[in-house]
RNA sequence: GCCGACGUAGCUCAGCCGGUAGAGCAGCUGAUUUGUAAUCAGCAGGUCGCAGGUUCAAACCCUGUCGUCGGCUCCA
């Protein structure tokens, strides 16, 4: 046996004359390390920590501090779980168990239908073998083995999956106890190290996602080391669940769905003024970025969209309408009209880059399955607008509107968003070319401003690449929001053309963009963020006077004009209650400011100011508690 | 669109094995005149999503349909 030369992150070396494993290099510097150890990197690569260690490697331990130990441990609890469902429903077949954000799945084929009072159950009999502290071997082995032992043992998913790894690649099975799974690994050693879980729920998915195969029952779970990070996740859920936009949305009043309009929306008073604040807000910061503001219209003829190559790729997502023998289309985008208000004119290059913006209506006929409240709308209206412009220009233009999406997300409460940078997918229209020079545009104009970007291959629209924005709320969920795309072909397909300098006629570029995306959905994020609490200037219902009893109400009525002369949403409770349940249904409805009147304030013409998330503040005059919120709202800041 | 669950008053929900619908909150009326998260009482409110079917009898069982929810797939 030759000697293994280990070499540790901190750049220590250790050297060892017999077998060593990452493990035995763990307990050799501590046993606090052993024991908190679940793999290890080797040569950057991660692995069990019984990995047989050769040669000079660099090997770093993985507690569980790292995340990708947490990975781990999740896939580790995927299989225990597994292996608790088999030993339960001993007829049961796995397909994929994967980790995925914030926990795994695995599905299983059993006969009978699980519900979620089974969890416990699994969950009961994952603790058991957690207590047994199964070892977790590692096997690899050649495909025929591998094939064999899978058909043997009846297993027709983890069959399929061996026959489509690539020949070469190392097959590996992962057993523990009676159990054995197709499994890459790595995995914690023993099930003892599994400790904090929680099965979730359980859905239906088809076997490698197609409709066509069977269906499966998915079982949802997670884990982590410590019971607090359990816990604080669970928690997490809970106000997630608690801040659904679908529920305030009801319980402020805001919108409402009905089954006549399925994913339309009907915006009741409050909903709208929130609206307003947002598009008001960008109508602002986008005419200040060199935007014009045009209206197109919704219903526009078919051979407009076959034109535009609409008609061709997403005919079933189109609703239609027909008149007078002409079918027409209900807009689902604007660009087509768009180029059509830029075509009224001979345009010259010294009107580029032309900025048309349109906070425009569309309708797509999304499936059925796919609509979710706001989030996922049939109609819905875009911060949309086209640039059009010089390929030259194309740079600038993407820089400031990179810069335009960081200051609008930083004004609606949002850190920096993530930027993603989506290249050409398989179905596009296009040549090559042109193809790298609008990819290459995008990646020097997110170096021009320093931005950080993921690659997201494949992803772009068949007309060009884009960027996508996507920000990142309270409760740490990613929603991908603004977007801006290249398009070298639907300027030309619809003879858009500008006059160069040299008089001849060109082809402009087209640049399609939106920071919010859809309306409805952006109020949705906002809505969740916030959990309806939402900033004074986007605060439905800014001010309440509340008067202490019948006999202030003319008073409070007073304060109520004085305040919303002086343009702040305002209302007066009229109400036949105690003070106590005035200030109880202000905060249920989450209005910032509160006015008690009673009769100290109305002898002084005072009120007495209650903040929604700071309880009373004591008197002050009128104007005073005006002007507090006028600055509040027109900072657009986020405390009261 | 696919699979599953669900659909009862404005909202949240009860309603057993099929016997003809109930609560709390909200609303209205009255009493009360209130000092920082719920004053009391009364009243009113439902073709039980919709359409068929089975049955002496259907909120309940069956079929279809629409919608919602959870996933899957999709998202120009």
């Amino acid at each position: 046996m030759s000697s293994v030369r280990v070499t540790l992150p901190d750049g220590s070396t250790r050297e060892y004359d017999h077998e060593v494993t990452p493990l035995d290099v763990a307990k050799s510097i501590g046993t606090g390390l052993a024991r908190a150890a679940v793999g290890a990197t080797v040569d950057g690569k991660v692995v069990d920590l019984n990995t047989p260690l050769a040669g000079d490697t660099a090997v770093s331990i993985l507690t569980d501090r790292s995340p990708e130990a947490l990975e781990i441990l999740r896939h580790s609890t995927a299989h225990l779980m597994a292996q608790a469902i088999k030993r339960l429903y001993p007829e049961a077949c796995f397909g994929v168990g994967p980790v995925i954000d914030n926990g795994f799945y695995y599905d299983v084929d059993i006969d009978s239908r699980l519900t979620p009072e089974d969890l416990p159950r699994i969950e009961k009999e994952m603790r058991r073998i957690i207590k047994q502290n199964v070892a977790v071997e590692r096997r690899e082995l050649p495909r025929d083995e591998a094939l064999a032992a899978f058909r043997a043992a009846g297993d027709p998913y983890k069959v399929e999956l061996i026959e489509a790894i690539p020949a070469g690649e190392t097959i590996s099975t992962y057993g523990q106890g009676e159990f054995v799974d197709l499994c890459r690994g790595p995995h914690v050693p023993t099930t003892g190290k599994i400790r904090h879980f929680k099965l979730q729920s359980i859905a239906g998915a088809y076997w490698r996602g197609s409709e066509k195969n069977k269906q499966l029952q998915r079982i949802y779970g997670t884990a982590f080391f410590t019971k607090e990070e359990l816990e604080a996740h669970l928690h997490m859920l809970e106000e997630a669940k608690r801040r659904d936009h679908r529920r305030l949305g009801r319980e402020l009043d805001l919108y409402h769905l009905q089954e006549e309009a399925p994913g339309m929306v009907f915006w009741h008073p409050n909903g709208t003024r929130i609206w307003e604040a947002v598009e008001g807000y960008v109508r602002e910061v986008i005419g200040h970025h060199g935007y014009q503001e045009i209206r197109t219209p919704m219903i526009v003829d078919r051979s407009l969209w076959e034109r535009s190559g609409h008609w061709d790729k997403f005919r079933e997502m189109m609703f239609t309408t027909e008149s007078e023998a002409r079918e027409f289309a209900v807009k689902p985008m604007n660009c087509p009209c768009h180029i059509q208000v830029f075509n009224q004119a001979v345009r010259s290059y010294r009107e580029l880059p032309l900025r048309l913006a349109e906070f425009g209506s569309c309708h797509r006929n999304e499936p059925s399955g796919t609509l979710h409240g706001l989030m996922r709308a049939r109609n819905f209206v875009q911060d949309d607008a086209h640039i059009f412009c010089t390929e030259q220009q194309i740079g600038e233009e993407v820089v400031a509107f990179i810069r335009l999406v960081f200051e609008v997300y930083e004004t609606f409460g949002f850190g920096a968003p993530l930027i993603k940078l989506a290249d050409r997918p398989e179905q596009r229209v296009g040549s090559d070319e042109v193809w790298d020079r609008a990819e290459a545009a995008l990646r020097h104009a997110l170096a021009e401003v320093g931005a950080d970007y993921e690659l997201n291959p494949g992803e772009g629209a068949f007309y060009g690449p884009k960027l996508e924005f996507s920000l990142k709320d309270s409760l740490e969920r990613v929603w991908q929001c603004g977007t801006i795309q290249v398009d070298f072909s639907m300027p030309g397909r619809l003879d858009a053309t500008y006059v160069g300098e040299d008089n001849a006629h060109h082809t402009p570029v087209m640049l399609h963009r939106a920071i919010l995306g859809s309306i409805e959905r952006f109020i949705a994020v906002l809505i969740e963020h916030y959990g309806g609490a939402m900033p004074p200037w986007l605060a439905p219902v800014q001010a309440i006077v509340l008067p202490i009893s019948e006999r202030h109400r003319g008073y409070a009525e007073q304060v109520g004009r004085r305040l919303g002369d002086a343009g702040i949403r305002v209302e007066v409770d009229r109400h036949d209650e105690k003070v106590g349940a005035k200030i109880r249904n202000a905060q249920l409805r989450k209005i910032p400011y509160m006015a008690v009147v009673g009769d100290r304030e109305a002898e002084e013409t005072k009120v007495a100011l209650r903040l929604r998330d700071k309880g009373d503040q004591g008197s002050m005059d009128i104007d005073s508690l005006s002007d507090r919120i006028c600055a509040a709202v027109r900072s657009r800041t986020t405390e009261l």
